[in-house]
DNA sequence: CGTTCTTCTTACGTTAACGTCAACGTCACT
DNA sequence: AGTGACGTTGACGTTAACGTAAGAAGAACG
């Protein structure tokens, strides 16, 4: 009944994955869940990991770039190496980021003006009242 | 000597692809070079598409995705349903990108946030002369 | 206590997006 | 005619990120 320990199909409800994901996850390392004999346990720390992950996938991170970023997330990290490299890792992760927002906003606008363009075309294409080619 | 066709070498040199990726991307027809005898010639078209190819990589996009707009970025397209189809799915993916564009703003900001804790975190572990934990 | 449900481990299968290798063709020289 | 350099077509290999199926084992229910 505690919300604190949830089991593998809560997890997989809550998040929308599979249990498959989340197994793949331990095996690299990026999730650790307490066992209770065999059976897994998630805790607040591995909800939090969780959606840095789903997250970090959406940007197109590989799982290994996120489990190598996920050092600096931990709060009971004391590995200063660990943590010098996860903030390396972290400051060049950033700018990419940065890149890739800003060559978002051009993929934003260009598509934009795309997507006008084409309403114009199919526009003269099926009702060729105004300027069309023959 | 005009510029106007590349072989496949000027465009891996000119795009940073390698010519098994080109071939591959004719197989999935995203692109239709020219065929003189055996040997394939890109156009100025050719080029354009493989740009917004890459880009399209960039954002995360499938192959088959990219596939599927590149219709709306062609201009002699003259098939109607084909167009309104590549409208429909430029209109999703924009969506798409919108939305991928202010989760990236809320995750740039939660790193550099973040950043800045493993800063002082990695300080007061290398120099406990302040507020640090013993 | 037998059945059903959930979860577990193990292991092979799958898809996308190419890499790599073999065997061959073809210019451009020399 | 020989020799590279570049290009082509299969065809099999590879990696990441899971999917899927088989079999066992503990928990839950009537």
């Amino acid at each position: 009944m505690t919300e604190t320990h949830l089991t593998i199909r809560q997890m997989c409800d809550a998040y929308d994955v599979t249990p498959r994901t989340l197994r793949f996850y331990e095996a690299k390392e990026l999730l650790s869940p307490i066992r209770q004999g065999t059976r897994r346990f998630y805790t607040r720390r591995e909800r939090a990991r969780l959606k840095l992950i789903l997250r970090g996938k959406r940007f197109g991170f590989s799982l290994e770039d996120i489990r190598q970023l996920l050092d600096l997330y931990d709060t009971s990290n004391q590995n200063i190496a660990q943590m010098k490299r996860a903030y390396e890792l972290a400051q060049e992760r950033l700018g990419d980021m940065k890149r890739q927002r800003s060559e978002l906003d051009v993929a934003i606008k260009d598509l934009e003006q795309q997507i006008e363009w084409g309403r114009q075309s199919i526009a003269s294409l099926t009702s060729p009242s105004s300027t069309a080619a023959e």
